[in-house]
DNA sequence: TGCCATCAT
C-alpha cells in the first residue's frame, strides 16, 4: 500500500503563504430552506453581501458599469437584483435582467428569488430560456435568462430598451454569448447612458472587464466592488515529482485518502470518459484489499454523455460508513456542484475544443487547467466544511500554466456570431469592440463561409436571404437546405433532420455487453444512405410510438436528446412558416432528399479511398469515420458523401455521412464559383 | 478498424 507523497504548503516547503492566498476558495453555508417570511428576511440579512447594500445602490447612481468580484454564495445573484428592486430601479415598467450562461442556473435561480419576494414564479418574478417562458410582458420585473436569449433579443430590440440593469453572472466563464452581449453592452451605453450594467466575475478577471469598459470613455464609467463570501480554507497539496500516468495516480490518491484520512466524499477531476472508466477500473483493483472493518467506498462517474438517471446517482448520499467517489470530467467544476465533498483529487488536465480557421478543422484536445480552473476546482473541496485539494503535479508546473482558459470566441467558427452581429448593423468587424478579439483569420474566414452560402452578398452586407437565417436559430449550413427543401419538395423531412443534427447523443450506447445490445438496437433504424435517414428515422419512429421514455429506453435512444429535437423542430417549423417554406413530404424519395443535405453541405464532401478511410474534397485530408456512424463498417456506392462535421482528436474524424453522388457536389461547387464571377446566388 | 470536454440559440 501506497502512502501519499505529496508535500503540503504550510507544513513544510517556501511559498506557501502566497499560495494559500490565492488558493484558498471561499464558500458559504447554504441557509436552510425557510417558509415563514421572517426567516426568510433574516436568512437574507445574513448573507454576505447584505452589508455592501448601500455602497452597490450608490455605486449604481454613480457609475455605468459595476463589475462586481463576488465569492461562490456571496449571495449576489439572488440578492443584487432583489436590492435594485427594492430601490426602484424597476419602476415605469423596467425590468431588471441577470444573465446566466446555462439554462438551470437561469431557472433555479429565478425559483428561489421568487420564494424571496413572495410571488409566483412567472410573475414578479421570471426567467426566459429556449423553449421556456415563465415571464410576463406585463408584470415581470426581475427577469433570470440565458446569455444567449439576451443576445438574441438584441436582434428584436437592439437597444434593449425594456431593461434598466442588465447582470452578466459568471462573466469570468467567457462563454461567446457573454462576450458577444457585453460587446453590445459597451455599444448600447453609448447610446443610452441611462443603462446600467453589472459584470459578476472571478478576481482575476475583474481589473480586465473594467478596462474594457473604460477604454475609449470616462474613467468613471466603471468601477470595482469586491464582496468576501463564508468560507471553509481547503488546504492544497501538490505531488513531489510529475506522474506519467495521472490515471492510475487519481485511483492510488483516492485509495490513500481512504486508507488514511476520516470521513469525507472524494471528487476526481480527469478529462474524459474513457479515462473515467480506466480510474474506475484502477480502483475496483484495489476494492478486494480493503479491510473488512474499515469503511467502503462507492465510486461513481460523472459526465455528460450519462443518462439522467446515472447523473443523479452522484447527489445521492452515501450509506452511513460509506465514502463516496465521484470521478468526473470537467462538469463538476462550474455546471455540477456535489454538497458534501471534502477532498479533491485533480489531475490538472482537461479538455479543450479549439477551432482552426485555416482548415476549417476543430480539434479536442487534453491540455493542462488553467490556473482559474485549478482554483475553482480545489474550491469544489470547501463548501460544507474545511477540505483537502490534491494536485496530481508538482508546484512547479503552477508557473508555466495559463492564467485563464482562453474564451471561447477566440477558439470556435464565428460564422454563426458574425451573421448576427451583421444583422445587427455591426458591419465593420474590425472595428467592434471585442472583450478579446478573435484571430483575424477567424473572422475572414466567417465571413469567406458567409459569401460562399449566399448570407452576405459582396459588398459585405447581408442578402435578402442572410436576413432570415440570421434571426433563425441554426447552423448556416442548415438553413441553406431548409431554404433548399422547397426546391427538392421534402421541408417536412428536412426540418426533422435539422433538428436531429442539432442535438447531441441521441444514441445511448454504453460500454461491453450492454453496449452490444444498443448496437443491435441502433441497427433498427438504419437506412443504408447513411446517418442523415438513420437519424429521421429514429425521429419518427419515436414520434409514432407516443415519444415515451420507455420507449427510448429499450431502443437505447436518449429521451434527453429525442425530446429536445421535438422541442428544436417546432421552433423552427415556425421559422419556416413564417419565411413561407412548404412543409411537404418527399414520399420515401431519399434521392431528393440527399441532394437537399448537398446544398448544405457541399464543402463537406469526402471520396472513399481503399483503405477505408476518407479523403476531404477540400485540402485532400485523411478522415476516419467516427464508430457510431452506420456507414463505419461499409463503403458507400458511389464511394462519395457529405458529412455534417469533422473534428481532430487523435484522428480526424467525421461525424453523420450520408451518401451521395459526386456531380451533385459539382453543382454546389460551380455556384460558389460563379460568385466570384459576379453571378448572384440563392 | 473503435468512440465527444462543456454549454447555448
Amino acid at each position: 500500500m501506497s502512502t501519499l507523497q505529496f508535500w503540503k504548503p504550510g507544513t513544510s516547503g517556501p511559498g506557501s503563504s502566497l499560495d494559500r492566498a490565492t488558493e484558498t476558495e471561499e464558500n458559504v453555508v447554504p441557509s436552510a430552506p425557510s417558509s415563514g417570511a421572517i426567516s426568510i428576511q433574516s436568512a437574507r440579512e445574513r448573507l454576505p453581501i447584505f452589508k455592501h447594500r448601500e455602497k452597490l445602490l450608490y455605486c449604481m447612481e454613480k457609475y455605468g458599469v459595476v463589475i462586481l468580484v463576488g465569492q461562490t454564495g456571496s449571495g449576489k445573484t439572488t440578492q443584487l437584483p432583489q436590492y435594485l428592486y427594492e430601490a426602484g430601479w424597476a419602476a415605469d415598467g423596467n425590468i431588471i435582467a441577470c444573465t446566466q450562461p446555462r439554462r438551470v442556473s437561469a431557472t433555479s435561480v429565478a425559483n428561489r428569488v421568487a420564494t424571496e419576494v413572495g410571488t409566483i414564479l412567472g410573475e414578479e418574478v421570471g426567467y426566459t430560456i429556449r423553449f421556456e417562458d415563465v415571464s410576463d410582458k406585463q408584470k415581470t420585473r426581475i427577469l433570470y435568462l440565458t446569455d444567449g436569449m439576451l443576445f438574441r433579443e438584441t436582434l428584436v430590440d437592439p437597444l434593449l430598451s425594456r431593461y434598466s440593469v442588465i447582470m452578466i453572472d459568471e462573466a469570468h466563464e467567457r462563454s461567446i454569448y457573454t462576450d458577444l452581449i457585453l460587446g453590445l453592452l459597451k455599444k448600447i451605453r453609448r447610446k443610452r447612458p441611462s443603462l446600467r450594467i453589472i459584470v459578476s466575475s472571478a478576481t482575476l478577471d475583474a481589473t480586465g472587464f473594467r478596462d474594457y469598459f473604460c477604454a475609449g470613455n470616462s474613467p468613471d464609467e466603471a468601477t470595482i466592488v469586491s464582496l468576501e463570501g463564508r468560507m471553509y480554507p481547503v488546504e492544497v497539496a501538490y505531488l513531489q515529482e510529475p506522474t506519467a500516468d495521472y490515471v492510475r495516480k487519481a485511483a492510488e490518491t483516492v485509495w490513500s485518502i481512504h486508507m488514511q484520512q476520516s470521513a469525507g466524499d472524494i471528487l476526481v477531476f480527469l478529462t474524459g470518459r474513457e479515462e473515467i472508466e480506466r480510474c474506475l477500473q484502477e480502483l475496483s483493483e484495489y476494492l478486494p484489499t480493503l479491510p473488512r472493518n474499515a469503511p467502503r467506498l462507492k465510486v461513481l462517474a460523472l459526465h455528460a454523455g450519462l443518462t439522467t438517471d446515472e447523473q443523479l446517482a452522484v447527489f445521492e448520499p452515501a450509506d452511513r460508513g460509506t465514502r463516496k467517489v465521484i470521478i468526473s470530467t470537467n462538469i463538476a467544476e462550474a455546471s455540477v456542484t456535489i454538497e458534501g465533498i471534502k477532498f479533491v483529487v485533480d489531475s490538472g488536465f482537461v479538455k479543450i475544443r479549439t477551432y482552426n480557421p485555416t482548415s476549417a478543422l476543430s480539434s479536442l484536445a487534453t491540455v493542462p487547467v488553467s490556473l482559474a480552473s485549478a482554483t475553482q476546482r480545489a474550491g469544489r473541496a470547501g463548501r460544507t466544511s474545511a477540505g483537502i485539494c490534491y494536485r496530481l503535479y508538482p508546484e512547479s508546473a503552477l508557473r508555466s500554466m495559463p492564467a485563464t482558459t482562453p474564451p471561447e470566441i477566440t477558439r470556435t467558427d464565428l460564422t454563426t456570431p458574425i451573421l448576427q452581429l451583421k444583422s445587427l448593423g455591426v458591419d465593420d468587424l474590425m472595428k467592434f469592440e471585442w472583450v478579446t478579439g478573435p484571430p483575424a483569420e477567424a473572422v475572414l474566414r466567417a465571413l469567406e463561409n458567409l459569401v460562399a452560402a449566399g448570407m452576405v452578398g459582396e459588398d459585405g452586407r447581408l442578402t435578402v436571404v442572410g436576413e432570415k437565417v440570421a434571426e433563425c436559430p441554426v447552423e448556416v449550413n442548415i438553413a441553406r437546405m431548409l431554404f433548399a427543401s422547397k426546391e427538392y419538395k421534402c421541408g417536412e423531412e428536412m426540418l426533422t433532420i435539422a433538428a436531429m443534427t442539432a442535438v447531441q447523443d441521441v444514441f445511448v450506447i454504453p460500454d461491453g455487453a450492454a453496449g452490444a445490445l444498443a448496437e443491435l438496437e441502433r441497427r433498427k433504424f438504419t437506412a443504408e444512405e447513411g446517418d442523415h435517414l438513420t437519424l429521421l428515422n429514429a425521429y419518427n419512429a419515436f414520434a409514432r410510438y407516443g415519444r415515451a421514455a420507455s420507449w427510448c429506453k429499450a431502443h437505447a435512444l436518449s429521451f434527453r436528446a429525442m425530446s429536445r429535437a421535438v422541442s428544436i423542430r417546432a421552433q423552427l417549423k415556425k421559422y419556416m412558416q413564417r419565411f413561407g417554406l412548404p412543409l411537404e413530404s418527399c414520399q420515401g424519395d431519399a434521392r431528393r432528399l440527399r441532394e437537399c443535405l448537398v446544398s448544405g453541405y457541399w464543402r463537406n464532401g469526402a471520396r472513399w479511398v481503399a483503405d477505408g478511410t476518407y479523403r476531404s474534397v477540400r485540402g485532400n485530408v485523411t478522415l476516419h469515420v467516427h464508430p457510431n456512424s452506420v456507414l463505419f463498417t461499409r463503403k458507400p456506392r458511389s464511394g462519395w458523401v457529405v458529412f455534417h462535421e469533422m473534428e481532430e482528436t487523435k484522428k480526424t474524424q467525421i461525424r453523420i455521412l450520408t451518401e451521395i453522388e459526386p456531380d451533385w457536389l459539382l453543382k454546389y461547387g460551380h455556384s460558389f464559383r460563379d460568385k466570384h464571377t459576379g453571378v448572384a446566388v440563392s
